[in-house]
DNA sequence: TTTATATTTAACCTAAAGGTTAATTAACTA
DNA sequence: TAGTTAATTAACCTTTAGGTTAAATATAAA
């Protein structure tokens, strides 16, 4: 089995599930609605097994209705992935100050 | 082949790479010291690869010193990270208001 | 030039990831 | 009850991930 954090990473190593989040930040959307983008590069079933990774990591939450399964996000894992990167926010913010003095650099030759 | 961002979150995912870069936060290190707290649990060709894994995604930097092979972190493939998670912060935040709400009525009960 | 230290590469193994098609289940509707 | 729509499960396949041990390479030092 493995850790909670390194499922989230998980899940969010593939475009098809960043695409699926990206569509859930608009508001909540069943399993069809969210699979209509998809059904030309895969089968519904395939879908289905990345929303199950979703909710298994944490990042979805499928509730029930009718036969629908309406899905939406789970700001819980987003913000344990968030925690986890604040320790490294002085190196990604010192390498931006870099770029920012090298821009300022090459604008200002004229 | 796969993209940048899919390749940065699969490095992440795994406990032993994110001990190795919670090590490199601390500064730069060469492959030996790295590898040392582990050497218990699996082999230094294993690290080796762990530590390719995290090359290729962009956040790490390998230089050369005689027979040595510094690493160090790069702050660019972290901020891609982050700039990702940046649209779901109101997702996050609003779920750490919930429960921000939460612990101030459990705190007053008494 | 031999030896020691640091690291990588090669060849291999097993399990899991991501996809498929076909069959099944669940709930509504006529 | 039969049919339709929504979604999942089962059985399968191929590729990749993460580990191993043994051998190779790179550099320094004796």
């Amino acid at each position: 089995m493995e850790d909670k954090l390194s499922q989230t990473f998980a899940a969010l190593a593939d475009p098809t599930r960043r695409a699926l989040l990206a569509q859930l930040s608009q508001g909540e959307a069943n399993v069809s609605d969210l699979a209509k983008p998809f059904l030309n590069d895969m089968s519904l079933p395939a879908i289905t097994k990345h929303l199950k990774v979703l909710e298994k990591a944490g990042l979805i939450t499928k509730t029930r209705e009718a036969q629908w399964r309406p899905c939406k996000l789970n700001g819980e894992a987003f913000k344990e992935v968030a925690d986890w990167m604040e320790q490294y926010r002085i190196f990604w913010e010192e390498s931006f100050d870099r770029l920012e003095a090298y821009l300022k650099t090459v604008t200002s030759e004229k």
